[in-house]
RNA sequence: GCCGAAGUGGCGGAAUGGUAUACGCGCUGGUCUCAAAAACCAGUGGGGUAAAACCCCGUGCCGGUUCGAGUCCGGCCUUCGGCACCA
């Protein structure tokens, strides 16, 4: 009699077994080879869902498999936290962040646990608990005091309506603020950096020890860094004789330029402007225009060149031209030094601004093939090409002319070269409640004092309430920010900006090695041991920021002293996304499946293999409820093979040794090429075809059993396979198959399953005949048929001597083992 | 606009330059059953033929390299993702 597959009783008993015997603790053991295997840590926002679980089983599939071929596996499990949405859903339901976080982490960790992944639950670790936080803090201290964390002038999103800064998620695209709708400003305010701009060169550079990395994620970081090479140029101001700098990387386009351009924010627009009244109410209409709204909407709206003159003249060094100032609204401030020599032939943002404003277009490069005339032009030409009306360096290709015309710069001090970055400074302060507390005092007399590192935590008060407005309570509640200084004892006040929850999430990885480490952040013996993380796993949407930050915080953490290596990640697989009707699933979509039912329904088994069938991992990937239905009769399949074509016959002695030598050899053969071609797949991360292959060794095993002899050790053999090898990827039933077979101990603890590469190969093969290229014939042969042999068969055969004819051959191709191509 | 990924049956997807569509879903037929479901077995790209043998056409489009191209090269088109006035 075949038990009934019962997923609930069987998932249910494994996972309390599982978890009495610890069978997932990891403890460092110098005698054996560590993995440290890590998919990124959820946010806890409510029940796990369908991207934790393709995210969660890839994971699991790896740490499984390479505990099985003896790896020491370092697997943990966390939560992210801090952050906006517990407090938004705090304002919308009444309750406490804190509460609806912990709640939140409650549900996904039943769910995590319920869908068997093999964590140490002991290393359990949140980032709004104080132990955490406090080394947060600590980090930031040490920036501090590295000079890596400082308090400057930003540009922010801020809503009027709500009194505090957005995060960019926040502003909606027409501008307009999440909550209340009202139209976000740009305003300047003194925030907190971390400057991960001074490790710009080293996060370039040390993209060349991320070898595993996926060139996608390689090529985000690289543009997001954005370094360009170039000069600096100082044109000379002809009312007063002040210089103004420009940054260009076109130096070779120096003597093209006819007009001058300022950023609207630039100090010096309101220098020109002042003392003319018309031109300053004109300004500031344009700001109004420009500058009123926030630069996120400024840029989002493909918007038209915009700008005024300003009534003054710049000099270009190079010729002593004189070019008039504009200010115009896409000059960036925060990018290079705020001000652009304009060369509207050689740029095409400067050549819309010069046909609005009717200005010169002066040709200076001139195309390999071309004649171009500033009249006709229609766009700017920005390649490369021969310098033209360049005095000296008329006739010269123009990428020569960069060099040329920098030296000549740098010789007569009119400017440098110099390379400039893309990438900002990292903003880490929000006006946020449930964060982590900046840890800094300010003193009327002391001024900025950080907290002393004996003083950490800064506890977040956990008895406040947000208030409806969104608003942190924290610059009200006195209890929190009146505090003595630390380093003369007056009445100070605290900073009552929290961090960026990216701050939390840039270390974690390091806590795990020693989670409840109360000296440090983490034990550096511990983290010798186990770091770097070998294998990170996670969503591409993380490509740029927190690999970025985990980047830049392992730098410092190495500066620092603590560690020995320079990147945390040695390898990285980025998901593609779990989508429905070809949209990815959102609450505000309402296409949302929650893992929750169908392990229910179907089981937790059931779902991991087909989240893991569906595709490659690196793609988005399509849901659909009949694919589920078909992972469930799949694990039936196996579980009735098991007991109907294999234990019960077994029972009744019905198999013999030494039956039928043909189909024993072909049986064995699916079973080792089974084998080999799983573990290749498991290694390079293809689990749909692994899961593919095991389902053709099951569908042998079927055919084995169903007519003919059977010899009892091949059965055994890939009856075995099959268990062993499914197990990474359904571990309940796998283990309660094992335990059906009457085989000792835990089918996770044994050995990977080794094939015999003699046996992997099949007895017979397809022989291919093809004509010039086409297929005319196959032929079942001996595997191990010589070329000359494949070649007379070939040529013998009926089909392709009907194709050959009476014609010449000319040729004959050979690939062994396969294939024979005659070309007539 | 720039960067990246992807276009293959009704669907998800397989294919070191060597049998295109493995595996699965769906569908069709058969076995079992009073019947159905489940299960097991078989079939399933399009066209030609009553049918089979067999032949032709087929991996987004147009060319090229090669004995042989889904795969390599050149030029496009479409979809998705990221960045977006970075001088």
């Amino acid at each position: 009699m075949t038990p009934e597959y019962d997923h609930r009783a069987i998932e249910e008993k494994w996972m309390e077994r599982w978890e009495e015997e610890g069978a997932y603790l990891a403890a460092p053991d110098p005698d054996r080879p560590k993995k440290y295997v890590l998919v990124m840590y959820p946010y806890p926002s409510g029940p796990a869902h369908m991207g934790h679980v393709a995210n969660y089983s890839l994971g699991d599939v790896l740490v499984r498999y390479y505990r099985r071929i003896g790896f020491n596996v370092l697997n943990p499990m966390g939560y992210d936290a801090f952050g906006l949405p517990a407090e938004n859903a705090a304002i919308s339901e009444g309750s406490h962040p804190a509460t609806w976080t912990r709640n939140n982490i409650e549900l996904i960790s039943r769910d995590l646990k319920r869908l068997g992944y093999a964590y140490d639950w002991s290393r359990e670790i949140s980032t709004c608990d104080p132990e955490y936080y406090r080394w947060t803090q600590w980090f930031f201290l040490k920036m501090y005091q590295l000079g890596l964390a400082y308090k400057g002038d930003a540009e922010a999103n801020w809503c009027p309506s709500c009194g505090t800064v957005l995060a960019n998620e926040q502003v909606l695209s027409d501008g307009s603020c999440e909550r209340c709708g009202t139209n976000v400003v740009s305003r300047w305010l003194n925030q907190w950096f971390f400057k991960i701009t001074h490790y710009a060169d080293a996060l370039l550079e040390d993209m060349e020890l991320l070898e595993e990395w996926p060139e996608r994620v390689l090529t985000m970081q690289r543009n997001w860094i954005g370094k360009s090479h170039g000069a600096e140029v100082d044109f000379t101001l002809e009312s007063t004789g002040e210089t103004i700098r420009v940054y260009t990387t076109r130096p070779d386009t120096l003597y093209g330029v006819t007009f001058f351009l300022l950023a609207p924010e630039h100090p010096l627009v309101d220098k020109l402007a002042a003392g003319d009244a018309e031109l300053e109410s004109e300004v500031a209409e344009f700001r109004e225009r420009v500058g009123g709204v926030s630069s996120f909407e400024r840029t989002a709206l493909e918007a038209e060149k915009d700008g005024v003159f300003l009534g003054d003249y710049v000099i270009n060094p190079v010729n002593g031209e004189s070019v008039p100032v504009y200010t115009a609204n896409f000059v960036l401030i925060e990018y290079g030094t705020g001000a652009v020599m304009a060369v509207p032939a050689h740029d095409q943002r400067d050549f819309e601004f010069a046909r609005k404003f009717d200005i010169p277009i002066e040709v200076v490069i001139q195309p390999p093939d071309g004649d171009l005339n500033s009249e006709a032009m229609t766009e700017a030409y920005e390649d490369p090409g021969t310098m033209v009306n360049s005095g000296e360096f008329d006739g010269l290709p123009s990428v020569l002319g960069i060099e040329d015309v920098c030296d000549l710069l740098e010789s007569n001090g009119w400017g440098e070269r110099a390379v400039n970055y893309r990438l900002r400074d990292w903003l880490v302060s929000r006006q946020r409640y449930w964060g982590a507390p900046i840890p800094i005092i300010y003193c009327d007399s002391c001024g900025t004092v950080p907290v002393p590192e004996d003083d950490l935590p800064v506890l977040l008060p956990e008895d406040l309430d947000v208030r409806n407005d969104g608003r942190s309570p924290l610059p009200l509640e006195k209890s929190f920010f009146e505090v003595a200084c630390p380093r003369c004892g007056e009445d100070a006040r605290r900073e009552t900006d929290t961090m960026d929850t990216f701050v939390d999430s840039s270390w974690y990885y390091f806590r795990f090695v020693s989670p409840q480490d109360r000296e440090g952040p983490f034990d550096t013996g511990d983290a010798e041991y186990w770091m770097p993380v070998d294998q990170y796993i996670g969503g591409i949407e993380h490509a740029i920021l927190h690999l970025l930050y985990s980047r830049f915080f392992t730098k410092v953490i190495y500066d620092l002293g603590l560690i020995d290596f320079k990147e945390p990640f040695s390898r990285l697989l980025c998901q593609g996304m779990i989508i429905l009707d070809g949209a990815k699933m959102s609450k505000s979509k309402g296409n949302v499946v929650t893992p929750g039912e169908y392990i229910d329904r179907l089981g937790a088994d059931t779902l991991r293999l087909y989240i893991l069938f569906l595709g490659p991992p690196e793609l988005s990937k399509e849901w659909s409820d009949q694919g589920v239905e078909g992972a469930r009769k799949f694990l039936s399949r196996v579980w009735r093979m098991v007991h109907e074509r294999y234990l019960t016959p077994m029972e009744n002695g019905e198999f013999g040794r030494g039956a039928d030598e043909h189909r024993g050899r072909a049986m064995r053969s699916i079973t080792h090429c089974t084998i080999k071609n799983v573990t290749a797949d498991i290694e390079e991360f293809a689990f749909n075809t692994a899961v593919s292959f095991i389902m053709e060794l099951v569908n042998g095993v079927y055919r084995y059993t169903s007519g003919g002899d059977v010899d009892r050790e091949v059965l055994v053999e890939s009856v075995e396979a099959v268990v062993n090898l499914l197990a990474p990827f359904t571990p309940f039933i796998c283990e309660e198959l094992w335990q059906a077979m009457g085989k000792q101990g835990s089918v996770h603890q044994q050995p990977w399953p080794s094939f015999d590469e003699e046996l992997a190969r099949p007895e017979k093969i397809t022989l291919v005949v093809q004509v010039n290229g086409r297929v005319r014939e196959r032929i079942i042969v001996p595997s191990d048929i010589s070329d000359e042999e494949m070649k007379a068969m070939a040529l013998e055969c009926e089909n392709a001597r009907k194709f050959i004819g009476e014609k010449e051959i000319r040729k004959v191709i050979i690939v062994p083992g396969k294939l024979v191509n005659i070309v007539v």
